[in-house]
DNA sequence: CCTTTCATCAAGCATTTGATTGAATAGATG
DNA sequence: CATCTATTCAATCAAATGCTTGATGAAAGG
């Protein structure tokens, strides 16, 4: 119990910490960054307006934060799902990996789905400290460019990076779908069904006329 | 000259009508709904905080109006595009069709792109009487799933319709993706040899493995 | 020429915004 | 026990928000 000892008054905070940081998230989730007040935050997150300022140092810095652990959560998880694939990867297992943090996040919703709208915010209205994550989004990119290139050797570079970019931006783009459109609260597998051919043809493109 | 007389007065107040108009139009292009302020708005179009309401009775009304009228001009140029086809066409002059509106905005910039990014911004966050335009909607994705059908007789509409909306996705994720990035500033041809292949692609689906 | 009508304007309104302050509370320390 | 320290809180601030008001100017109408 010697090293267990923890200063109660600290953990204290923290916890209020983290319970704005999740309020944060949340509403930044669902009306971004213009549209989310101090108030707003504070009461979700059963705090004190001061609060903010004591444990973050501004409203635009907790934003900021949350931004960042989204932007970190996100990209670890696309980066592991992208990352399983091998150079023989079809172009359905390549769509199913680049949309699986997507799908899971739709299904399981929650904070995992805040996160993921987040992200795809950021996509439209880029957060300034953005860049910060650049050299992550590199990665995920070259694992799928490595795998289109196997896969549609016909085809110039420029074009499938920018096959990639639209094939991000359709994920985001239903990502930030209201709720109750399509997709939201389907089984994996239906979203699969529908998601993955979809997602598939635009990589591949309209090759054969 | 008995007929073309007009009360100047009247028609001062409607040149400042309009400039409210085009001011909210622009701003709200740039910024949503959340991120404008009436002042902005006023002083951009050089006219008085009192003139918003004395011609449209508040902030909210002329943002409504702003977004109706941009809403009526890309409905139009939507369904001019997209009625010219034939149930012969290709998937490629499909995706040409449906994507012309959005590629001349990119283009000519200005006001045009305005207008497509205020309707991308709608389909994340749908302003209030948004429904009034359902019908106009429904009558383009008429149109493309019509061709689809003719085009891939074996997929279920189910999934025809959510590629359209796929596609939509991805053409309205490009319009709000910030200046810059790939497309924007490019010529009409370059966007079109990179655009039509992915949105063809997106439309076909991966049907052949 | 006088009156009315339409549009504009500076000034002010109440409310909400993000942020700060000093006191109060509760836990840690010796 | 007393002292210090970390956190919370109600009260308050200046600035920005949307909106209204009464005065002013200029054109129109009789």
């Amino acid at each position: 119990m010697a090293s267990a000892k923890v200063d109660q008054r600290r953990e204290a905070g923290l916890r209020t910490r983290a319970r704005l940081m999740d309020a944060a998230l949340d509403l930044l989730a669902e009306r971004g960054e213009e549209g989310v007040s101090l108030r707003e935050i504070t009461s979700a997150a059963d705090a004190n307006v001061a609060a903010v300022s004591y444990h973050f140092g501004s409203l635009k810095a907790l934003c900021g934060a949350a931004v960042e652990q989204a932007l970190e959560r996100y990209l670890e998880a696309q980066q592991e799902a992208v990352g399983t694939l091998g150079p023989e990867s079809t172009l359905d297992a390549l769509a199913a990996a680049f949309a699986r943090p997507m799908i899971s996040a739709m299904v399981v919703g929650g904070r995992d789905l805040a996160v993921m709208r987040i992200v795809a915010r950021g996509g439209i209205d880029p957060p300034e400290g953005w860049h910060r994550f650049d050299a992550a989004f590199d990665l995920v990119r070259a694992d799928v460019l490595r795998v289109l290139k196997a896969n549609l050797s016909g085809v110039k570079d420029r074009e499938l990076i920018f096959r990639t970019r639209c094939a991000a931006g359709l994920i985001n783009w239903l990502i930030l779908a209201p709720p109750g459109a399509d997709l939201h609260k389907r089984s994996r597998k239906q979203i699969e069904e529908l998601l993955i051919p979809a997602l598939a043809g635009t990589f591949r493109g309209q090759s054969s006329v």
